[in-house]
DNA sequence: TTTACTGCAAATATTTTGCAATATC
DNA sequence: GATATTGCAAAATATTTGCAGTAAA
């Protein structure tokens, strides 16, 4: 994980507390350092437990206290895919993802020209300040299974 | 709403029901056509309210079980804005969404470039079948809020 | 010292599931 | 008649909230 990113994080955060008379607790910058430790997509859960293994204790509320700060100052994002809420490192570059329908699998895409495209986008009434963009499909391994699955039901006829 | 489009969920419907053992209830085709009663984006709440409104009783799980059909069958598609789930019917113009971070309001964005765009790039390893853009910002009137509450602080100072 | 924050438990909201009754095929 | 589906209630999940104790400022 880019460590200005979580540079640029703290300090996003530092100054946010700062600014609005909150409180610098040791559990938010916790909960920050363990979101960048992650690694791309992970539910609350995981978090969790990641933070248990690091013995670091936190509630639940708490958790979901930071990560709602954390989602306001844009620090992360949040997906739902599938009933499921996926969080990760909110960066430049990460808003464009290909999910397989079949298995739920998620790819980040790397296509700069969509970037450009969007961020060029005129909008009537509305200041733009980012995108996600969700690409549906099948995945090559759940495609071949389909087709294995296809062959299979044709020769029994 | 589009009839036109009503017709074909109906037909896809049933095609899927018939084809696959399953049970043309009522329930279903009352849950599909108020769904296309909507008119844009709905909560199952509000689904629901319709329906009792229209005097047709449907239990809540129903109601999960209709839409789940629907969602796989990709006649409706599913958003999760702001931590609440919207409901649309779908159409290959409604992939677009713009989506106000102040207060929550969404709008669809027109543009046929990027429907073109996106449709036309090539993933590897993965079949493209559709895809849903969000973009975020601020609506010009949640702006000018901002901006006068910014002059007032200043004034202040 | 003030009061924002945490942890806990309870409340609320959302979605799924088990099961008996019902209705489609 | 066989069994998929419904309604209901309960269960499972996910998220928020109230409150007393704690700790940051």
């Amino acid at each position: 994980m880019d460590k200005n990113l979580l540079t640029k994080a703290r300090n996003t955060l530092t100054k946010y507390l700062e600014e609005n008379g909150r409180r610098k607790t040791p559990e938010r910058y916790a909960i920050l350092d363990t979101v960048f430790a992650m690694g791309g997509h992970f539910t609350l859960d995981m978090l969790g437990q990641k933070m248990e293994q690091d013995n670091f204790r936190v509630s639940r509320a708490t958790i979901y206290n930071a990560i709602n700060l954390f989602l306001k100052l844009r620090i992360v994002i949040k997906h739902n895919i599938q009933n499921e809420s996926f969080y990760e490192v909110y960066s430049d570059d990460n808003h464009c993802h290909q999910i397989c329908t079949v298995c739920g699998k998620v790819k980040e895409v790397q296509n700069a020209d969509i970037y450009e495209f969007i961020s060029n986008m005129r909008l009537k009434r509305f200041h733009q300040r980012g995108f996600n963009l969700y690409i549906y499909g099948v995945c090559s391994t759940c495609q071949a299974k389909i087709t294995r699955k296809k062959t299979r039901e044709k020769t029994k006829k």
